[in-house]
RNA sequence: GCGGGAGUAGCUCAGUUGGCUAGAGCAUCAGCCUUCCAAGCUGAGGGUCGCGGGUUCGAAUCCCGUCUCCCGCUCCA
């Protein structure tokens, strides 16, 4: 049994989601757009159960609302939080070792002398690259309209924290969780759906009183562990990272990230971060409306702080479908957990005959009611396992002779190959069962 | 952005002194066969040879440009 330990086997990876519906590179009828992806049939049926689970997981609380924000913001936002100026770095190449450096990183003599303090060479002029795409607003090109894709979904959640807070009557300590998309200009985007150019967050910034940060801040800490756990990720490919002083964004007080063990190494999947509330401060000066919460069992008046949680969509996916490839043999199966995957059932007549086909059909309805399910009556059996184990069906249920006869199915287990005889009336029962139960086998 | 490698069917590839209508295996589809773990038979569909330009009577093949992917740097508030 192998699984995806090296950059190359991630090839494998890309390779079978091409293959099978999982994801296409954007635009490649055009020879393919740099780091953009898009997702086929099964694809986006698994990230709509990622997005689903998380979704569910954060709102269906007391203490959290919604929230959908647009990706167009007033031009003022991104002043605010600092990214207009944060996001720029001015860079200057070498010409002669052809190094790239952060204008600020070298020392002042050398930016005099425009000498590489490698080799010498001569330096280019500082130029800037923002991280942050910038289009028109309006049919006129003009200075006055540009605006940003926004380059995080948090600032959609700042600006409408009293919006929330009184249209929903929550009252600190409360959260808002929203999904959506997000656009950096990455300067080296790369691996798979791991880092793109668009992409996908699922945030939740929850607002407490300054003092309970700490408290806040581990609790949440362990919830999102616990729910890439839930997911069916291996706990042993899971860890956090503390940031050091040097890593600590501007915003920060303290932040832990989620890392996986990718095959290109640990990388960052969510960040925990205690924002303090620098954002909320920054708005409200830039803005000049009073964001402060008014705190009626303290009697007090005060700016929230910031536990935030970012976990990235795609990473979540491609996490998914990395930890869970496995090789056999010749067998190539997704171990995900069912949540995740696009079908939880797949239903084969043995045979392309009747009564075998109208005995399968009417099971098919039955179970479609209640899972999403596929149904295949092309090729050997042997190759319709096959078919389902690389995208990860975890069962596939067989309607044979004993159907007729006997009354009973064959239920096929996707990990472990085993078959077990079910009555046919027993079928939902059972397999409702068998997904309650679930557990990871191999 | 720099350096190196690559790009022919969905996948893996073949295709040289530049020359028939660009091929094979697998996959897909149709039919046959088949009583449980893919690759048995018959047939079919599918290719702007990454894209654009040039040289030539003639370009997958030679030249220039460009895009995309992979590896390594650089970068990663």
């Amino acid at each position: 049994m192998s699984e995806i330990k090296s950059i190359s086997d991630m090839q494998e990876l890309v390779s079978l989601s091409k293959r099978r519906g999982i994801v296409f590179q954007s635009s490649e009828i055009y020879g393919g757009i740099n780091a953009c992806w898009d997702y086929g049939p099964l694809g986006v049926e698994m990230k709509n159960n990622v997005k689903q689970l998380w979704w569910r997981a954060m709102v269906d609380r007391d203490d959290i609302e919604g929230l959908d924000a647009a990706i167009l913001m007033h031009p003022k936002v991104w002043e605010a939080s600092g990214h207009v100026a944060g996001f720029t770095d001015p860079l200057v190449d070498c010409m002669k070792c052809k190094q790239r450096f952060r204008e600020d990183k070298i020392p002042e003599a050398n930016m005099a002398s425009k000498k590489c303090p490698d080799c010498g060479g001569d330096l280019s002029e500082p130029r800037l690259f923002n991280l942050m795409f910038k289009t028109f607003m309006g049919a006129v090109e003009s200075e006055a309209s540009i605006v940003y894709l926004r380059p995080e979904t948090a600032q959609g959640i700042y600006v409408n924290f009293l919006n929330v807070a009184s249209s929903s009557r929550q009252k600190v300590p409360f959260g808002i969780a929203q999904i959506g998309k997000a656009f950096r200009n990455e300067i080296t985007p790369g691996n798979f759906i791991f880092r793109t150019r668009e992409f996908e967050q699922m945030e939740m910034q929850f607002f407490v009183k300054p003092g309970e940060d700490d408290k806040w801040f581990d609790y949440w800490k362990e919830q999102r562990m616990q729910w890439h756990l839930s997911n069916g990720i291996r706990k042993n490919k899971l860890r956090f990272h503390e940031h050091g002083h040097g890593e600590l964004a501007h915003y920060a007080k303290k932040a832990f990230d989620v890392e996986y063990e990718f095959p290109f190494g640990w990388q960052e999947l969510e960040g925990i971060h205690n924002r303090t509330n620098f954002d909320l401060s920054r708005h409200q000066e830039a803005s000049g409306k009073k964001l402060e919460f008014f705190d009626e069992q303290a009697k007090e008046r005060y700016l929230p702080y910031i536990v935030e949680t970012s976990a990235g969509c795609d990473r979540s996916l491609l996490v998914a479908l990395t930890d869970a490839y496995r090789q056999e043999d010749d067998r190539i199966f997704l171990a995900l957990h069912p949540k995740l995957a696009a079908y939880k059932v797949a239903i084969f007549p043995l045979m392309k005959k009747e009564p075998l086909m109208e005995a399968a059909e009417k099971i098919h309805k039955d179970v479609a009611k209640h899972w999403r399910c596929d149904f295949d009556e092309s090729g050997s059996i042997g190759k319709r396992y096959y078919r389902q184990d690389e995208i990860g069906t975890p069962f596939c249920l067989t309607v044979d002779f004993d159907t007729l006869e006997k009354n009973t199915v064959t239920v096929r287990h996707r990990d472990t190959k085993v078959q077990d005889k079910v009555e046919t009336s027993r079928i939902i029962e059972y397999l409702t069962e068998q997904l309650a139960g679930w557990q990871l086998k191999v």
